[in-house]
DNA sequence: ATACCGACCTGTCAGC
DNA sequence: TGCTGACAGGTCGGTA
C-alpha cells in the first residue's frame, strides 16, 4: 500500500513514538509469516535491543538497534509494509487486530505491532548499512535522474516503479509525476528530451514533498503509526480519477495498463 | 540484459 | 441476500 511518502510518515511517526525504547520480548505468528529471514534469527535479532532511531530508506522501514544496556550492536530491522502493511505502537489493552503477524512488548510498557492482511510484506534483519535498491528520489539531482532514466528502453511509468533505479515511488505517485510533467506514461524512457527530464525529476520531487506535508495518500486503509489518515488523495489529479475531467483542460482522464498495473492520464495533456 | 506475466495473499466492491 | 470475478498502494521469479 505504501508509497515514499506513507513509509516517510509511518517513520517520522515510529522515530518520534518509539527511539529511545527497548524491545523486551518478541512474539512473531504461525503460518507462513512473511519474513525474509528466518523466524528465529528475526527474533533473536531484536530482543533486548534498544531502538536507536526509525527512518525510512526507500519504500523500506529502518530500525537501528543498539544493546540494550551499553554496547551498540549496529544492527538493523527493516520492515517492507507490502501492499496493506501496518506498523503500530499500541497499548497492550487495544484490541489486537486481525492479520497480526509480530508483536514486540517495550520496555515502555507499549506494543509495536506489525499488521498484514495480505501478507505481501517482509521482515528482515540485517547488520548495519541497508541503503535500498536503488536511488533516493528526494535527494537525487537532476543531472543523475536524468542518466538513470537515459538507459532504459521501458515505458517511463515502469521505469519509475523500478525500485533498482528510484526507491521509493509507487504507482500513485507515479501517475501523478507523469501528469505533472505532462509526460505519456507509454514513451519509453530513453526517448524523453533533457527537458522532459527536467520537468519530471522536479514534478516527482514536488508532488512527494507535498504528500509527505499531507501525511500521505489514505486509499481504503492506509494509516500511519497514530492510526491516522493522511490527506493527500484529496490532491491527485490522475490517479483514481478514470472518467473524470483533466483539472486543467476538462478532457476525461484515460486508464490503461503499463508494466501491469493500472495507470491514469491525460490524453490532452500528457504528450 | 531486458521485459512481460503470473504468482503471492486477503479484502472489497460492482454486477448479476 | 449471496455468489463470482475483477481489482488493489508491491515485489519476485520464470520465461521469451
Amino acid at each position: 500500500m505504501p508509497e515514499l511518502p506513507e513509509v516517510e510518515t509511518i517513520a517520522r511517526g515510529l522515530d518520534s513514538r518509539v527511539a529511545g525504547d527497548v524491545i523486551e520480548s518478541v512474539w512473531l505468528g504461525s503460518k507462513p509469516e512473511p519474513l525474509k529471514s528466518a523466524a528465529r534469527e528475526i527474533v533473536a535479532a531484536l530482543e533486548a535491543k534498544r531502538i536507536s532511531g526509525v527512518r525510512r530508506v526507500g519504500k523500506h522501514i529502518v530500525f537501528d538497534l543498539g544493546g540494550a544496556g551499553k554496547a551498540a550492536s549496529g544492527s538493523q530491522w527493516i520492515v517492507h509494509l507490502g501492499m496493506t502493511g501496518r506498523m503500530l505502537v499500541a497499548t497492550p489493552e487495544a484490541e489486537t487486530p486481525k492479520h497480526t503477524h509480530l508483536v514486540a512488548k517495550l520496555a515502555s510498557g507499549r506494543e509495536l505491532r506489525f499488521v498484514d492482511p495480505r501478507r505481501f510484506g517482509r521482515l528482515e534483519v540485517r547488520q548495519a548499512g541497508f541503503s535500498g535498491p536503488g536511488a533516493e528520489p528526494l535527494s537525487i539531482d537532476a543531472e543523475q535522474f536524468a542518466q538513470l532514466f537515459h538507459s532504459s528502453k521501458a515505458p517511463v511509468k515502469a521505469a519509475l516503479l523500478n525500485q533498482k533505479l528510484l526507491h521509493g515511488v509507487g504507482n500513485i505517485y507515479a501517475d501523478e509525476a507523469l501528469f505533472r510533467a505532462h509526460i505519456r506514461p507509454r514513451r519509453r524512457a530513453n526517448s524523453l528530451t533533457k527537458s522532459e527530464l527536467r520537468k519530471l525529476h522536479a514534478a516527482l520531487q514536488r508532488v512527494l514533498h507535498a504528500a509527505i506535508a499531507a501525511g500521505g495518500s489514505s486509499i481504503s486503509d492506509y494509516v500511519d503509526a497514530d492510526g491516522e489518515a493522511g490527506f493527500f488523495q484529496i490532491q491527485h489529479r490522475a490517479y483514481g480519477r478514470e472518467g473524470k475531467p483533466c483539472l486543467t483542460c476538462k478532457t476525461p482522464i484515460k486508464k490503461i495498463v503499463v508494466g501491469g498495473r493500472g495507470t491514469h492520464y491525460c490524453p490532452n495533456c500528457q504528450k
